[in-house]
DNA sequence: CTTTTTGGTTTATTTTATAAACTATTTTAT
DNA sequence: ATAAAATAGTTTATAAAATAAACCAAAAAG
């Protein structure tokens, strides 16, 4: 039977997040806004159910005094990174 | 920039139903429900968008008297298929 | 100084996925 | 023979998600 893959990184603009996170130290919110090409909305959306599942850790601080949204992947956000891309593999396999 | 991820693939049941339908010549209503471990519902419901977006074929007839739907894979839904895998690979290589 | 841009958040709307309810036939058990 | 349960689905309703639209505060530009 094929494997369950975790809702919240089966989302396209979230296993994107994640996966520029996988690969950066950190990440401000406009770069990751870039990267996705999302709208701010939805990427502040998306950022707090990644963080509030504990998949990444985001701080809120000013450059200046705009403010400023760095992003970090946790311990667990690696570990359930690496879970869904097992999972996944079963069913892109050829 | 990120790939789109083509949408009616990136679910997780109607993924399953590709990718069973990726190894198999065909295969059965209640082959794929079990195979996918979805509800009945579900699946019905995920085959007709699967079907109707041309990506894979249904044909409904009976075993003696008993309904059989039938589902194989055409072209389009190969190509879209091989062609959703591509994209993903950019989120999770390492 | 008022308009636009930057860097977001919050709320509303649309879309999706899932579940529940239903239909029709068939098999099993009484 | 017939009531109960199982099979093979479909249709409709509900819950959850994704997306978009509206909004806010500060800063930079004209």
């Amino acid at each position: 039977m094929l494997a369950e893959l975790d809702p919240l990184l089966h989302s396209q603009l979230r296993l994107g997040i994640m996966s520029i996170l996988m690969s950066v130290e950190s990440a401000e919110f406009t770069f990751l806004k870039e990267k996705t090409n999302s709208t701010a909305g939805n990427l502040s959306v998306q950022l707090d159910k990644l963080s509030e599942a504990g998949y990444i850790h985001i701080e809120k601080s000013f450059k200046g005094k705009k403010p400023l949204t760095t992003c970090k992947i946790t311990n667990k956000g690696i570990k359930a990174f690496e879970e869904y891309v097992n999972a996944l593999k079963q069913y892109i396999k050829p």
